[in-house]
RNA sequence: GUGGGUAUAGCUCAGCAGGUAGAGCACUGGAUUGUGGCUCCAGGUGUCGCGGGUUCAAAUCCCGUUACUCACCCCA
């Protein structure tokens, strides 16, 4: 039986990596214009980190970590960065160093979920996480800067899910509130909301089975039941939102299934009919309790994660930028490779980037080769060039040749592939003409 | 975890009233003794996902299994 890629993982190869790239490359970018900086945390932690934060009870803590003892340690794999990054925060006593801190990760995470498109149990995540301003103005400009990484990103159709839980103690009254409505009603919902009475009650509220959205059209909204505080930042939220000019939707019914959040809590969908039910490609909210928690000081923090497959998903195709177009250098003969491996070399140290073909083929095969890759020029090295002390240069678009001495050619090329504007306009020029046959 | 669909060449797929496999693309060779993107010709030895069963005979029918996929669940 052949090796397989373990189920729920995915290989991801140079094509389509070049378009994580990007991907990544987008949110890098955005982020620091936000003043974030990149936080590197281990993939695997204690796993009391996780039941702790997440919650004991959270399906993904309950059923879907993978977790394993090693020594005297019980340790998990992260499933996801939150959790990580406030240890690290309160590990290194960061708050005593700055009052506010700005990090952002991206990284793979790992749930043993049923693989389905754009949920796997290998995936990405990228995110951030802001320690230390309890304010509401960030909570919107969080949510503005995650609609810019996704117009960044080329996702359209964008919807923003606003809602709060309140703080810890409301939240609690606010799911007894609940059960009360909920309990007379039991034999009405659903199975799977039947069990989820006892285990996350709130979860009822989002359920997609009609029985239960009948019932939780008359429950009891937790917007009703904020306190003044927790009302007020709301609001405050409300008002970033509106100063910027951002579109939402405040939807009383949206929740998380992770214990950590407190007042704010956020969802982006993307209405890309692709992603099917895994339409939501950012989620995030404020967890003013876990650094404190943790057993650090009572600092507030807000944060958000991204899926990068299902980004990868939502977005738009879009050029990616000028290809590499290396210069193709073919050796003709076996006699001439050495020579050939030796003059690539010359020009990559030149800067210049290089694909060497010393197959043993027809140089038609090589030519044909050369045009697949993009090549705009190719240096031929063989027998005949070998006798001369010369290459030959190909200008393939120009459909021109000609002999240059092999000492000159390093020089020669470097300088037309490299220089100015001659690179710019000679690949539009070669683009066009590409598209156009 | 639950239910439905799918599984044939590297890729996209055809073949299925059962007779042991095809097309396009890609790739290689030739037409053009060392000159490309077009054209023409030629080239496939693919455990027909895997394992069982029915049958003289299974890619085709049945059962199981695995993977993918859709919905639920969960979540990013």
């Amino acid at each position: 039986m052949k090796i397989r890629a373990v189920r729920g993982m995915n290989d991801i190869l140079p094509e389509e990596a070049k378009r994580w790239q990007h991907l990544e490359a987008a949110f890098r970018r955005t982020v620091e214009l936000y003043g974030y900086g990149e936080v590197r945390t281990p993939a695997i932690e204690h796993t009391s980190l996780f039941a702790k934060q997440m919650g004991e009870t959270s399906d993904v803590v309950e059923k879907e970590m993978y977790s394993f003892s090693r020594h005297d340690d019980e340790l998990t794999v992260r499933p996801e960065g939150t959790a990580g990054a406030a240890r690290a925060y309160v590990e290194h006593a960061v708050a005593n160093r700055e009052p506010i801190s700005r990090w952002y990760y991206i990284g793979p995470m790992f749930r043993g979920e049923r693989p389905a498109k754009g949920r796997y149990r290998q995936f990405h995540q990228a995110g951030c996480e802001l320690f230390g301003d309890a304010g509401p103005l960030c909570d919107a400009e969080m949510i503005e800067m995650c609609l810019r990484i996704l117009r960044e990103v080329g996702v359209e159709g964008a919807r923003v899910h606003l809602n709060s839980l309140g703080g810890a103690g409301t939240r609690e009254a606010f799911r007894d509130a609940l059960v009360r409505y909920l309990e007379p009603r039991r034999a009405e919902l659903s199975e799977d909301s039947q069990r989820r009475l006892e285990k996350n009650p709130l979860r009822i509220l989002d359920s997609k089975d009609p029985r239960d959205r009948a019932i939780a059209e008359g429950a009891p909204s937790i917007l009703e039941v904020l306190s003044d505080e927790d009302r007020a930042h709301f609001d405050g939220v409300r008002a970033g939102l509106d100063a910027l000019g951002v579109d939402y939707v405040v939807d009383a019914k949206l929740v998380r299934g992770l214990d950590y959040y407190t007042r704010t809590l956020f969802e982006i969908q993307a209405t890309t009919a692709d992603l099917g039910a895994q339409s939501t490609v950012c989620g995030g909210g404020r967890y003013d309790g876990m650094v404190e928690g943790l057993g650090g000081p009572k600092v507030p923090a807000i944060g958000f994660a991204m899926g990068l497959e299902r980004l990868l998903i939502a977005a738009k195709d879009r050029d990616t930028g000028a290809a590499a177009r290396p210069v193709y250098v073919a050796a003709l003969d076996p006699e001439a490779a050495p020579r050939a491996l030796a003059f690539a070399r010359e020009l990559r140290d030149r800067g210049v980037a290089v694909e060497l073909d010393a197959r043993d083929l027809r140089l038609k095969a090589m030519l044909r080769r050369a045009d697949g890759l993009g090549a705009r020029f190719c240096v031929l090295i063989g027998a005949n060039e070998l006798a001369r002390g010369e290459v030959t240069l190909k200008d393939l678009g120009a459909h021109s040749q000609e002999a240059i001495a092999i000492a000159e050619a390093g020089a020669t090329i470097a300088d037309r592939v490299l220089g100015g504007g001659a690179v710019l306009s000679g690949g539009s020029v070669l683009g066009s003409s590409e598209a156009g046959a």
